[in-house]
DNA sequence: TTGATATTTGAGTGATAACTCTAATTTGAA
DNA sequence: TTCAAATTAGAGTTATCACTCAAATATCAA
């Protein structure tokens, strides 16, 4: 892969991907489709990538990172921050949020890998969360905060998990809803 | 099957589907391994059911009704007790539960009809939510009541698919935390 | 322009998918 | 006990899966 060409046959064959797992889920994602969608043949594929997993591994780590963007801004956000860039992630990158939900709830299950690094990153999320509520409120305990983050990210992955089936969903509203308060007891 | 040995062997059938789909997801709910794991052939199989297809949606439905039990009650649930039940529901069935989740992500993207049942249950699973909001808080106009049943039940899967990834999560700390405002402003 | 190497072509491999079929066996109502 | 029908056995069919390979072609540094 020294020549523009092979990069340019990648980046077709990634997005095919990025695409076929986001629409049809991992079960219909094979080299057949990969290959049609990107307009490439089984023999350029296997010249670019090792195995059908290492495409969806390239994707799937994309996803995660698109999830938590903006690194470096590592403990400083606001949980407000957090949730809406949460909220562009879903809206604006769905093919890659329809990839990250796709993993979480079948990917894991028979592959020890992409399990790991999926608990990984939702630690590092979660942990991130729970940084923002220390800023905002410090008095608020340490084991109160990790709950609390905990609480909101799973709640949130939800609600990005109901966009798959119901692409109408509102996504931002329940995401700020969630924020706000909107379960509180009445 | 009019005889004894047919409905066991259909009974075994059915409890391999659920425990594959829940542990390998429907991508590792083979023919072959419903067979080896129900302790049947093929010839079997295909004596009782039409298509693999059929006993998955059998097993769907079973989930689906699962969610929301005690049908009878329905007009008299507290949201309290709705959120309990769905405590019990993911803790204490969770072959069921695995089925729930791994259908709302997976099983609906290739399959229409699927799709259409799963959203005819959230819709009146989100109904039966509101109307026990409405009951408690007669106040609330209706829309708000729709839009917090729907936020509810959402965030309530969201933790329902993190148990998938992590059995050790606290499902019902997390269940009764989202309906006790653990996610307040602070 | 040359030529070593990257890339593409596309038929082909073995494994496994869902599903079928016929013959053998088991069941239970009469 | 009999026997028609239900059930099981298990090899076989067709399609598609991930993946390979040798030959043809395209690329670009020198």
């Amino acid at each position: 892969m020294r020549y523009k060409a092979g990069l340019e046959t990648r980046d077709r064959i990634l997005e095919a991907t990025r695409r076929l797992i986001a629409e049809a889920g991992l079960e219909g994602t094979t080299i057949k489709a990969i290959c049609d969608q990107a307009e490439v043949l089984p023999g350029s594929f296997y010249n670019l990538f090792d195995s059908k997993e290492q495409a969806i591994v390239t994707v799937v780590r994309e996803a995660i990172e698109a999830v938590d963007p903006d690194p470096e801004h590592l403990g400083k956000d606001t949980l407000a921050a957090l949730v809406e860039a949460y909220i562009v992630f879903i809206t604006e990158q769905s093919d890659l949020a329809g990839v990250y939900i796709a993993i979480a709830v079948s990917g894991t299950r028979n592959n020890p890998e992409l399990r790991e690094r999926f608990l990984r990153h939702h630690e590092r999320r979660v942990a991130r969360f729970a940084g923002a509520i220390e800023r905002e409120h410090p008095r608020v305990e340490a084991d109160a905060r990790s709950r609390r983050a905990e609480t909101l990210v799973s709640a949130l992955n939800g609600i990005a998990l109901h966009r798959v089936l119901d692409p109408s969903f509102d996504v931002a509203g329940h995401s700020r809803a969630l924020l706000n308060g909107a379960l509180i007891p009445l």
